[in-house]
DNA sequence: CCTTGACCGCGAACCGGTTCGACAAAAGCG
DNA sequence: CGCTTTTGTCGAACCGGTTCGCGGTCAAGG
């Protein structure tokens, strides 16, 4: 089911054929209904292998996720779904990659060997190995997310340094003078992971700025390390009137623990932060939060990969989000002394 | 930086630097070293179209996941996880081909055209197009989750039909007489998705073979579902002590709405059902339910798979997995009258 | 010394598309 | 009518691997 067999039928080369198919060179009207009709009744489609090793490029772009065996974050499957809906949208293919832990033979695999035109790459760590084997191989790729030094990367990323700098502000405003700052877990952080970082850089930055009196916590990324982290935030900070967190997974375990505590949000004690859209509204009440827009972060990605395949040497961009801060009901002033 | 760059530089023709990757005929251990240094030296990975091209496989699978617009539920990203893991175990890739909605471009274009040895496919509808499709293209697959009509296909599935009947013993046994089934929203249920069909099949076969009282609920996939759902079945049915469900995503609701509620779990009302472990050991008090094991469903797929691609003739196999019910807290006594 | 066979390596064909130069027939033009 | 241009099709080369048949080399055995 070649394309020699469908010229044949047709009684045309297979020059022709492939002619009819991409257009692009005239074929007359009447062979062209011919060979539509062969390819019609035997289903014919053409080798995928076979262009791709003719025309260099693969249709496929590469995306690399964290290992499948952690549980992904809601905001990593908000990355993961936006890619795959944006690459469907350009006819193009996405081969997943899990990354970290065993996986490096699959991230080595897509990588080499010509299996995709690009990678987009998440979860970036401020060093980050991966970045530096890409940038050697000259595949293109985009990062979501970015590294220490990212110049001549091409990436998408949120600006948790401002958001928690804006959130902390806010909080200020309101009356808080005691702030504490819930982040990702403790081995993230010692890793580098990016977010991580740059929250407690815009945490620190803000309350000097303002001269505070700040705490800041490390934070697994799950509801029970939540619990725990409000109950010890509560027993060595009792001056802590307020919070800012990254760490959108703790937040049903902090509002449980807030609950049993009896301390009522935002009357006696306010929360703001940054997270997917659906966990501020999940919270109780509602969270007043920079809602991190994962579809236009995922659309985006895509389309500066495309751009990058397109035109390689082309000086990179970059695309530094600052979305604003949704009001809710999980901030109000200060309780009296 | 093909594999006659390398031919020429070690000094050897183009067959020999493949065997000796390959290992498919032996070759002086010399020769080979002096192949691999150039090999490391160029960082040379043999071009992956032209193997798949002329060995006529292309060592990567397809995964159909539902569309990506949705947000997917816990249990089928815990299958993507699974299967992407097993395959990168098995030195298999995994293309993703977002399914439905207005991407059957996509679906074609990943069964198409011999991109993939294999598909997997998940969210099985009683009658399911992709299924005829993969079937008429002869195409190996393998489905999580079945058809109504399953002869001679591979899949693997959880026996949601026995296991709802299991919990509904298991309540009647402590007493229930008013039981209601929390099953998946409206939608599925009309678009004939299987385990939301399954799940009533064997509510209603256990609750007529006890001489039970059966209230049937659909319910859509999160929280706020959950909530209006129990206060809907308070409110008409104030017969009902106790709930079984398959909707893990609407236990968070449900729990918040029996809180609000001022009701008891288990001393006054009792609850069990078929959920992703995680949601099971996130309510309060834990659930007592069957643990879908996505990770083993997920392996299985990949293994009855590579099974299929080597051997395609084979009589279909499949798995129908009975998991045990955990108990946990939130099932107790009826409560008096 | 010649034969035998194991062992290595080579060259060529092949997988299934795309693409380029060539060429015949038809069309345009003076 | 002869000449150039256009149009539609063909054959062959190529992409980068794998694989098969062949043959040269060398040691063992008669």
């Amino acid at each position: 089911m070649n394309i020699g067999e469908i010229a044949r039928r047709a009684g045309v080369s297979r020059s022709t054929v492939s002619y009819a198919l991409t257009g692009k060179r005239p074929v007359t009207e009447q062979t062209k209904q011919r060979i539509q009709a062969v390819i019609d009744e035997l289903d014919y489609r053409p080798n995928a292998a076979a262009r791709a090793l003719k025309e260099g490029r693969t249709r496929t772009i590469g995306l690399v996720i964290p290992p499948a065996s952690l549980r992904l974050t809601d905001m990593q499957l908000g990355f993961v779904a936006s890619v795959v809906e944006a690459a469907a949208h350009a006819d193009l293919d996405v081969l997943l990659s899990p990354s970290g832990g065993d996986h490096d033979r699959s991230f080595e695999r897509v990588i080499s060997g010509r299996r995709v035109d690009g990678v987009i790459l998440m979860e970036i760590r401020l060093e980050d190995d991966r970045v530096t084997r890409l940038q050697r191989t000259g595949l293109p790729f985009v990062t979501i997310g970015h590294t220490a030094n990212p110049h001549g990367t091409c990436w998408v990323d949120v600006d948790y340094a401002t958001l928690i700098s804006r959130c902390v502000y806010h909080l200020a405003d309101l009356g808080h003078r005691g702030i504490a700052l819930i982040n990702r877990s403790a081995e993230l952080v010692a890793a580098g992971y990016g977010p991580a970082h740059r929250a407690l850089e815009g945490f620190t930055g803000a309350i000097t700025r303002r001269g505070l009196d700040g705490v800041t916590l490390t934070c697994a990324d799950d509801a029970a390390a939540g619990e725990t982290c409000i109950e010890r935030l509560r027993e060595d900070h009792p001056e802590v009137t307020a919070a800012v967190t990254v760490n959108e997974a703790a937040l049903p375990g902090i509002q449980r623990a807030l609950e049993r505590a009896n301390v009522t949000v935002p009357r006696d004690f306010s929360i703001a932060g940054v997270a997917a859209r659906h966990w501020a509204e999940d919270f109780r009440p509602q969270l007043t939060a920079a809602d991190v827009p994962t579809f236009e972060m995922g659309a985006s990605a895509v389309e500066l990969l495309l751009e990058r395949i397109a035109a390689p040497e082309t000086p990179a961009h970059h695309l530094l989000l600052t979305p604003p801060i949704s009001l809710r009901a999980s901030t109000g002033p200060a309780p009296a002394r």
